[in-house]
DNA sequence: ACAAAACGGATACGTGGTATCCACTTAATT
DNA sequence: AATTAAGTGGATACCACGTATCCGTTTTGT
């Protein structure tokens, strides 16, 4: 399932009333494009009262069900979930790919700052850790979120704009690390980001086990980048049950490409 | 996209012909069922010799095509491959999980082979060392076979049940790697599984990139493990370069659920 | 009260997978 | 070589599910 799946309508001119579609056949749609209705915000008009209340309504559940399910989520979800037809989310928003760049803007720059503030701790380890720690835990929060930091998902141009952000920050408070000779010699800022990628694999693996799960692997991982392993804390939480240990490896999505 | 996609077709007996379907409506198939036509292996009657050769050509061509794309492909794909028709592989395996069970049982084998002999291993910590190269470098080189061991597609039972047989021995390893002293403490033998899972999604996002690069943080987990992590080795290979860390995270993916 | 704006959801349309059917080809047997 | 059962191939039915449209109806603002 491509969360942006490629648009498939785009009716050909030539094929207008050629397939059936009995009783729609002439007379061009009256809704398609009254008077460059689309984009509101920049536009200078404002909308309707009504309208704005759907927009936030929309806005609402996209937010929430993004978070839940994942960018996966079709946009008839998200209306059905707002309480409006499928047509006032079109209206709304042209694509799918917009709606969630209106939305995550927001919450991508949160991440920005989270490395900020990591990059400002007098103590690196310290950032570094709850770095680690503040941003995963919003991945856990928010299945939509970690997608765009991890999988990017057809042409989101903003999640690879911001990661391109993230990297020089990463390269400073890695190097700060390596001066306080808390993080082990050979680990390069790359590997931060490698990290969270196998983070997020436990994420969401075992968010349906133990939502908290992602924290034990977070600290063995910190063991494997830190120079003095010896010091950091115990494990926790405990590991998942064995009787479990099944579900959680088989709750990872699978691999695309077939041609 | 599910590995074993629902069937769909099955087609009501009450709608035959109530949808178009113009020249085939009456008439069952006369290749349907030709006299217990299908299961051949346990049934006596041997193959014809054309029909053996093909059904060697589509395994091969499952095999490696399972082994690159993973268990994604179709049947089409296969037969296409194979050079041989739709009809073909249908004829001599019902469905697809029935060709991934006959493919991958001996693979799946392997890797209790694997791990049986890293407890024989006199040195446990190397005995865990090896295990994990063999069976990564493994998944690495056959996406099939990777993913009978992390995601579970659909219904596969054999890959549980193999799973099921890895579980004890994977206790017993790291029991010993205990009292040697050279496994850290809180570490339980279910963390190899979730360590297993870390790196697939690695090997997964990294594929593409650098096909090595799931040894260095099969390393950093290690050190992450280990009692003594200061007595490892270097990690090896290099961190992808700055600029190519973007693909690794973009490579991964989506999850699932819609409603 | 009236027009413009917005709504809603049935429905067209595309994609991409599974599985079928039957006219034709081919191996095996006589 | 003739016969025929076994086997073939691939166009096609069929379905699930996603995106996006269209237009009769409802609501808002003036």
């Amino acid at each position: 399932m491509n969360v942006i799946t490629q648009p498939t309508h785009i009716r050909d001119p030539a094929s207008l009333g050629t397939t059936g579609d009995p009783g729609t056949t002439g007379d061009p749609g009256t809704d398609g494009d009254p008077g460059t209705d689309g984009d509101p915000g920049t536009t200078g008009r404002p909308l309707r009262a009504d309208a704005e209340r759907n927009r936030e309504r929309i806005l609402d559940a996209a937010r929430e069900l993004f978070a839940e399910r994942g960018l996966g989520v079709t946009l008839n979800d998200i209306a059905h979930h707002a309480g409006v037809g499928v047509g006032t989310v079109y209206r709304r928003f042209p694509d799918k790919k917009q709606l969630i760049d209106s939305l995550f803007e927001q919450r991508l720059e949160e991440l920005v700052e989270l490395l900020e503030r990591a990059v400002a701790d007098p103590d690196p380890w310290h950032g570094i850790t709850t770095f680690f720690e503040a941003a995963l835990s919003l991945q856990a929060s928010d299945s939509g979120l970690k997608e765009l930091v991890t999988g990017m998902p057809g042409g989101l141009e903003k999640a690879r704009t911001i990661r391109g952000r993230l990297m020089p920050l990463a390269d400073e408070l890695v190097g700060r690390a390596h001066a306080s000779g808390q993080m082990h010699a050979d680990i390069r800022h790359q590997d931060m980001a490698i990290a969270q990628l196998m983070l997020s694999a436990v994420i969401d693996a075992s968010r349906d086990v133990d939502p908290e799960l992602w924290r034990r692997y977070l600290g063995i991982v910190l063991r494997g980048l830190s120079a003095q392993p010896e010091r950091l804390g115990p494990l926790t939480p405990d590991p998942p049950a064995p009787e479990r240990v099944d579900e959680v490896m088989s709750a990872l999505p699978l691999s695309r490409r077939s041609g």
